[in-house]
RNA sequence: GCCCGGGUGGCGGAACGGCAGACGCAUCGGACUUAAAAUCCGAAGGUGAGUUAAAUCACCGUGUGGGUUCGAAUCCCUCCCCGGGCACCA
């Protein structure tokens, strides 16, 4: 905006305020007030060379004002800001340039915090957290120790210390008291006692105790993405094969050693847990999606060498449709089943399907491509030999890595069947009409020996019965979700507090001993060899081992940028507490965080990993709610002008600033554009001219209080009634839209409000001091100077939310609208307490609607008190 | 392909099953001004009738087609389009 006056002065309000704000700690909660607590959070964003983008202060804008509101009304309010900080850009940057990782996140948090501060949001800053500070990631460790020190007893369907394992299974346990009561335990030690021998059982603890604790390490097939030179998660990768980071290219499976968190055993929990939770149905049911649960059933065919194959199922009621066999490429058993003359086309086969990139596996491979394995399988319902194949539409991830092919009843069986020439045997019959061939729903069987004639869900449970009795097979549940891939071969990130010893394997870094700190390097690169770059750091890796003092290495992994942003929201509430994460009582006092706001993007990951890490801390007694986020609302995306994602990419053209808005209009003017655009949820286009169109309605409450040269011109005259019931009007609705996050239609009242008093010549300070309350939390500066100007000596922040009267209210007359046919013809003022009779009367004496009844008959005439009449006629 | 959202003036959007289009933008007209900006006041869904101009009136209108209802933007079904997510998950 090129020299223009400006409408009033925020250039002078806004720093004045915000200077108030700090000085006086305005925005502190106590942890032990008296009024309800109130725990508002946004979700922490990654501090970007880039800086604030005006998306940022959507979301950010709108906790603001329900926080300000709530404080109003009461509530101590919690409500702080942080850096989630650990990430790409910055090592990338350190290593083109050898700048240190932390300076770089400095510098780019200190523009974020200036960017954000210019904006006169009610954080405390000083609860602000940084996940690369040592004493923020010191508790990321030990959080992560918990999870290694755990394991998830089956039983008790909960995390347990793994020390408790570990005595159940030692010669000489000393904490029997502690477990001989749980079952999974006592009968794991009966079991284990039962089949080793002892100079055997030592092994079996070696391998079997690391490999249930909930974090573990594992030899995995992982992404490694050749233009990051890293290895990606599972949910980094595209569905089209591309890296999700960078969209590099190059992005194929190797194997490497891995920590892995194991969340699969939370699945369960994860799922039915967000029963309890206030969040969009859409998120729900994305992570529902994501962790996949179905049910079915495993069964146990046989190969005609007599080897057990086994299947899983979510149709057991088509096992008599099952006409062949598939196994996943990598499936151990295809070598064992393929005789020697198929040998060489079943290798060939299975070559290709390794080399191929997973993008012509999903995206290029619409065409189902397999090979008989010249092997047969017995099916046990009926002992019938089917032939087996291997195909890679199977895949060996999920489930046992082998189906049971019924192409009657599964299209993908289907469209296989067809295209080799293979059997398609009926057995569920379809609703009428419906072609059986390649009906997957819910019928009635038919063909199917004892399952005859019983409709889908019943066949399911009896054959499934069947199975079980016959030891061949039993239901079973499965997930989608993976376990969690929590390592990194990178730098910039938390050190895993992990030892390698030669004699004790991996062995936790001692708690006192935390935070291990990231040693100084000079060389940032990775190896290139999937070797992170701190092995290179080698006075830090070689240590000792924390047991046995005998040289070790430390682990050179770090973890991923997940990990700060699964507890932050726990630091926030007693950020200084170096004796814990998290002091108890304060916990207990804050948690659950009332209200979560945020971008959809994580909608999955984000929050599924923080429920997870939460239950596990639940589990343990470290904190004591089973979910952290009650209500959780997503912001929608801010587009550019011309209708686009904003993008630098895109030339630019279309991107705004913070920065730049707030110099020409002011912070006030940018919260109040953010919020008036359109409901908080919705995606919608930024108009710069809409902006100056809620700047103007700031710069008309000024000149409502305030001559040209500031000083006040209120008056001690009485209100109009009208103008009375429009401040209750305004009071009431801007109450309610705020409480429901309805910010757009709640400033559109106060415009109205404004627009009905500026067309008087009076400025009733009875209408307009409590009109300042009401319009505090949207444009919080202005509030604070109107608020002072009219004689107040301390900030507004913590007044009481202005009462409205209903009596006042209450309207005399109404006006009643005349329908005939449900067609408006009349509208009529009649008192409000009129009778039914009454109204009926006067709608039918009335002339229009006289009119309109003309030569027809009245059938019906229906009466809504206050509201209507409408007369059907015909 | 499947699962979520969503389609309302020129634009962003309002509207407990009961006056469609609040509020804002853009537009047009007026006041103020030498003039402009700023500000203030006012008009305005479309089509047609009416009239010097109005007032006024009728019909049509919430993506499409159907249904429920005295009455549907709102509830139910069909289809179309847009946005997002998942994608050989057995």
């Amino acid at each position: 905006m090129p020299e223009l006056r400006k409408k009033y002065p925020f250039d002078k309000i806004e720093p004045k305020w915000q200077r108030y704000w700090a000085e006086h700690k305005t925005f502190a909660p106590r942890d032990d007030s008296a009024g309800k607590k109130l725990y508002v959070l946004d979700m922490f964003p990654y501090p970007s060379g880039a800086g604030l983008h005006v998306g940022h202060p959507e979301g950010y804008t709108a906790t603001d004002i329900y926080s300000r509101f709530q404080r109003m009304r009461g509530c101590n309010v919690l409500h702080p800001m942080g850096w989630d900080a650990f990430g790409l850009p910055a090592e990338q940057y350190a290593i083109d340039t050898g700048t240190h990782p932390s300076i770089t996140t400095r510098k780019n948090i200190d523009n974020f915090r200036r960017q954000i501060q210019m904006l006169g949001l009610s954080y405390d800053w000083d609860r602000e957290v940084d996940t690369t500070d040592p004493g923020y990631y010191k508790w990321t460790q030990w959080i992560f120790l918990q999870l290694f020190n755990s394991y998830y007893d089956p039983e008790l369907e909960k995390a347990q210390p793994i020390a408790l394992l570990q005595d159940a299974l030692a010669e000489t346990p000393q904490r029997q008291d502690e477990w001989k009561d749980n079952p999974f335990l006592a009968g794991t030690r009966k079991g284990f006692f039962g089949k080793s021998e002892v100079g055997a059982r030592d092994l079996v603890r070696q391998l079997f105790i690391p490999k249930m604790r909930l974090a573990y390490e594992s030899e995995v097939p992982v992404w490694w993405c050749e233009g990051c030179k890293a290895v990606l998660a599972n949910e980094e990768v595209n569905a089209d094969g591309t890296c999700d980071r960078k969209g590099h290219k190059e992005v194929y499976r190797r194997p490497l050693r891995q920590w892995i968190l194991r969340i699969t055993k939370y699945a369960d929990r994860l799922l039915k847990d967000l029963e309890l939770v206030d969040w969009p149905e859409s998120i729900k049911e994305q992570q529902r999606n994501w962790i996949g649960r179905s049910e079915g059933a495993e069964v146990d065919f046989k190969t005609e060498a007599g080897d057990r194959l086994r299947i899983f199922t979510t149709r057991p009621d088509t096992l008599f449709g099952a006409t062949y066999m598939v196994l996943a490429p990598e499936h151990s058993l295809v070598e064992k089943v393929t005789p020697a003359q198929q040998r060489a086309a079943v290798d060939a086969y299975r070559t290709n399907a390794a080399t191929k990139s997973e993008l012509e596996r999903t995206q290029l491979e619409k065409e189902k491509t397999g090979v008989f394995t010249g092997g047969y399988a017995i099916n046990p319902v009926n002992n019938e030999k089917i032939p087996i194949w291997v195909a890679d539409y199977v895949m060996m991830g999920y489930g046992t890595g082998a189906i049971m092919a019924v192409p009657a009843h599964d299209t993908r069986d289907f469209e296989f069947a067809k295209k080799f020439g293979l059997e398609i045997r009926t057995v569920v019959q379809s609703p009428a009409g419906i072609d059986p061939q390649g009906f997957t729903g819910d019928g009635t069987s038919v063909n199917s020996g004892p399952i005859t004639g019983l409709p889908t869900p019943e066949a399911k449970k009896k054959i499934t019965a069947w199975l079980e009795e016959k030891k061949l097979g039993k239901p079973t549940v499965q997930y989608k979700l993976r376990d969690w891939l929590f390592s990194r071969q990178r730098y910039w990130g938390e050190p895993i507090p992990i030892v390698h010893c030669p004699e004790h394997g991996a062995v936790a870094v001692p708690e006192r001993e935390l935070p291990l700190q990231l040693p100084e390097m000079k060389d940032y690169t990775p190896a290139g060899n999937a070797e992170p770059p701190l092995a290179k750091a080698t006075d830090w890796v070689n240590t000792k081992c924390p047991q046995c003092d005998a040289p070790a290495t430390r682990e050179t992994n770090t973890m991923p940028q997940w990990a700060g942003s699964c507890w932050y929201f726990l630091r926030y509430i007693d950020p200084h507490n170096d004796q814990a994460f998290v002091a108890k009582e304060k916990e207990k006092y804050w948690m659950p965080v009332d209200l979560y706001i945020g971008g959809a993007e994580h909608a999955v990951l984000h929050l599924l990993y923080s429920r997870f890490w939460h239950k596990v801390l639940f589990d343990l007694g470290h904190v004591s709610t089973p979910e952290p986020f009650m209500k959780l609302v997503n912001q929608g995306m801010i587009l550019g002008e011309d209708n686009q994602k904003m993008s630098k990419s895109r030339g630019g053209s279309n991107v705004i600033t913070p920065d730049d808005v707030v110099r020409d209009y002011g912070a006030d003017a940018l919260r109040m554009y953010e919020m008036f655009m359109g409901p908080l949820e919705a995606t919608k286009p930024w108009n710069t001219q809409g902006l100056e169109g809620v700047y103007r309605f700031l710069g008309r409450v000024w000149r409502l209080y305030c001559n040209e040269d500031g000083t006040l011109i209120l008056d001690d005259s009485e209100p109009s009634a009208a103008l009375l019931k429009a401040l209750h009007q305004t009071i009431k609705k801007v109450g309610e839209d705020t409480d429901t996050l309805a910010f757009n239609t709640a400033i559109s009242q106060m415009m109205i409000f404004v627009n009905e008093v500026t067309a008087q010549e009076k400025r009733p300070r009875k209408l307009l001091e409590p009109f300042v309350l009401a319009l505090a939390p949207y444009a919080p500066h202005l509030a604070e100077e109107l608020w002072e100007k009219l004689g107040h000596k301390q900030t507004l922040a913590y007044e009481p939310w202005p009462a409205f009267d209903e009596a006042l209210l209450k309207e005399d007359t109404v006006t009643i609208i005349l329908q005939v046919n449900g067609k408006l013809r009349d509208r009529l003022d009649v008192p409000a307490q009129i009778s039914r009779e009454d109204l009926e009367k006067i709608a039918l004496a009335n002339e229009r609607v006289q009119e309109h009844l003309a030569g027809k008959q009245i059938k019906k005439i229906i009466v809504v008190p206050g509201k209507l009449v409408n007369i059907a006629a015909s």
